[in-house]
DNA sequence: ACCTGAACACCGTTCAAGT
DNA sequence: ACCTGAACACCGTTCAAGT
């Protein structure tokens, strides 16, 4: 069986298996013998459709950002771009905690991957059109992206181990024994990105009405148009 | 030479020429055989000192957290806490900007890292000093991270490749390509930092005043204490 | 206690050979 | 063009042996 007549792979049908392995057992799992065998092929056959692992790796976390949410960017009024960033940012959010073990790729910038590529393209289109500043605009894609990927990375949940006995409250008199159960933890992350969000989205917007606001020809000066709830509690 | 009566490794000694391994050559670099070749030694000798190698990238990740400066949390008013936390967070993307290449494994949650936790604890410990309720004290410091990693991790600076050719304008409309100039991209890098770090505090600071600062013995009810220049421009 | 060489079960990648 | 097995130069880790 040198070759056969029909393909045997394709570069969406290796994505797709290296993608479920990852999710199944994390990026230590992937090697290319154990993916081909996944596939039922041998090691080699996959450099006739990638370069190099690391280009496997590189598409399983594009598909990732393919699964980021574009669409508040196009049919919202610009004027509500912290309703837009807010909703992006979620779902954005979402697809990483969909698939945890790919951020670490993922989180290393946008690069040649056409996906990220999009998504950073998306962001700053859509604060321009809201009036930011071009360099502004490029600032706000990047410092939401390192929030992002940032929470979705270095998660408390993942973070902590569960061995009570490795956190001494000698050595760390303020951090409770209560962070440490698994499912405060969640609510750590859940909390701590919703928090951090807001600040984000609120500061924008001070910053917004300090230097775009003002002397242009946008409608009303106070206020922006700051559509996510300022404070819920 | 079997066993020599003056040991020839030390946890201290592995970590420091791991560290200037990843410092010159990258994560990749580091391999067991090749950090012992460095230290002198034949590889299994490392396993002395570290159950395995997963435990000495820990080591390397939680010496950079050492070099986070925490003083600004003892030294200052505790309700001068924006200023305390931008200057923490600004000595903090300092230290990893100094050791990229460890980042991707520091970033990942504080885990059983000492220095890590010793981070965490302080940030906790001088919010909770401002008034900020627990469970505030412990988004903040999570939030925080998230946003100095991920920047540091996730930098423009390094996610783009230096082949102008890979990004035809044709998909990617709105990312000039002056944005892909090497110099340009650290400028964005610093640019995306400043304005989201000082988004962050002033979305705080918002926070602050609407739910701690009203109704508890804090001093003035306006303005809080916002030490970092709110606007720059 | 701390180092060694040998060994085990793996890696990523190249390449000539097959159709 | 697309797959194969063989081969190269590596891995992380275990372990008996040495002092």
């Amino acid at each position: 069986m040198a070759r056969p007549r029909k393909p045997l792979l394709s570069r969406d049908r290796i994505v797709e298996a290296a993608s479920a392995l990852v999710d199944a057992e994390g990026l230590d799992a992937v090697s290319t013998r154990r993916l081909a065998a996944e596939l039922g092929v041998s090691g080699p056959s996959l450099y006739n459709h990638f370069r190099n692992k690391d280009e496997i790796l590189d598409a399983v976390a594009d598909a990732v950002s393919a699964q980021v949410d574009l669409s508040m960017f196009e049919e919202s009024d610009p004027r509500d771009w912290p309703a837009a960033l807010h909703d992006w940012a979620v779902s954005y959010r979402a697809a990483l905690s969909a698939h945890p073990h790919i951020v670490p790729v993922l989180a290393q910038g946008p690069g040649r991957r056409p996906a990220g590529l999009r998504v950073a393209d998306a962001v700053f289109g859509a604060m321009v059109r809201a009036g930011w500043p071009h360099a502004q605009a490029t600032y706000i894609g990047a410092l939401m992206r390192y929030f992002i990927t940032g929470s979705a990375l270095g998660s408390f949940a993942r973070g902590f181990v569960d061995d009570e006995t490795a956190y001494d409250p000698a050595d760390y008199p303020h951090l409770g024994q209560a962070h440490l159960l698994a499912d405060r933890r969640q609510q750590v992350d859940e909390g701590a990105f919703e928090t951090g969000l807001r600040a984000l989205l609120d500061g924008l917007a001070l910053q917004y009405e300090q230097t775009v606001a003002t002397g242009t020809a946008s409608s009303g000066t106070a206020g922006v148009t700051v559509r996510h709830s300022p404070n819920r509690s």
